[in-house]
DNA sequence: TTCAGGATGTACT
DNA sequence: GTACATCCTGAAC
């Protein structure tokens, strides 16, 4: 799932406006085998209970005290299992995801700014107005949040480590990171 | 472009 | 009390 996903569409309707991104950095993480995983070892608490749902559910959690990522659920009951998603590239609402990062129009961004919009998963959730109150959305069902089929992407699909996760032991090493 | 340091809240031990 | 699926700023290179 996390190499489908990459190309596909991400839409984000919200205050009216819409937004649309390209998934370009995907991560897995694959339940309770996976030490990287908040599921491990069948771990279910108030905060996993949504990636123990049927796939095409919404887990977002916080990070750091300050940012929340967003990952699609892709298991069910038996395997809490999901998708995390790191980086996107803009397809329509570039003024919105721009005011939502920097508070400013694109054309008055920086360079750096510009190439930084959506280049890590705190990132991608603060430009399209994630957070939790989104947790456990249907994202089959839902009209503000959801993805759209496509083909598979032009480009070579890449792997790597994950990142951030020098705590999960051998699970560190796996290649769960898959980009375009 | 790289680096150190700080911001920040919650889950879990 | 500790760790955390991160990002920003400002300064050095």
């Amino acid at each position: 799932m996390a190499r489908d996903l990459l190309g596909k569409h991400l839409v984000r309707n919200v205050g009216g406006e819409q937004i649309i991104v390209e998934l370009r950095e995907t991560e897995a993480y694959t339940g309770i085998a996976d030490k990287a995983c908040h599921s491990y070892g069948g771990r279910r608490t108030q905060r996993t209970e949504t990636m123990y749902k049927p796939g095409g559910h919404a887990y977002i959690y916080l990070i750091y005290g300050m940012y929340e990522l967003f990952n699609i659920v892709t298991g069910g009951e038996e395997d809490p299992s999901g998708v995390l998603v790191r980086v996107a590239a803009i397809v329509k609402g570039r003024d919105i995801i721009s005011q939502n990062r920097f508070g400013k129009m694109y054309d008055s961004l920086s360079a750096y700014q510009k190439n930084n919009l959506l280049n890590g998963p705190g990132k991608v959730t603060r430009a399209l107005k994630i957070d939790k109150s989104l947790y456990g959305t249907d994202l089959v069902n839902s009209r503000e949040l959801y993805v759209l089929a496509g083909e598979n992407p032009a480009g070579e699909i890449k792997a790597g480590k994950r990142i951030n996760i020098d705590y999960a032991e051998e699970a560190k090493d796996y290649l769960y990171r898959f980009y375009l």
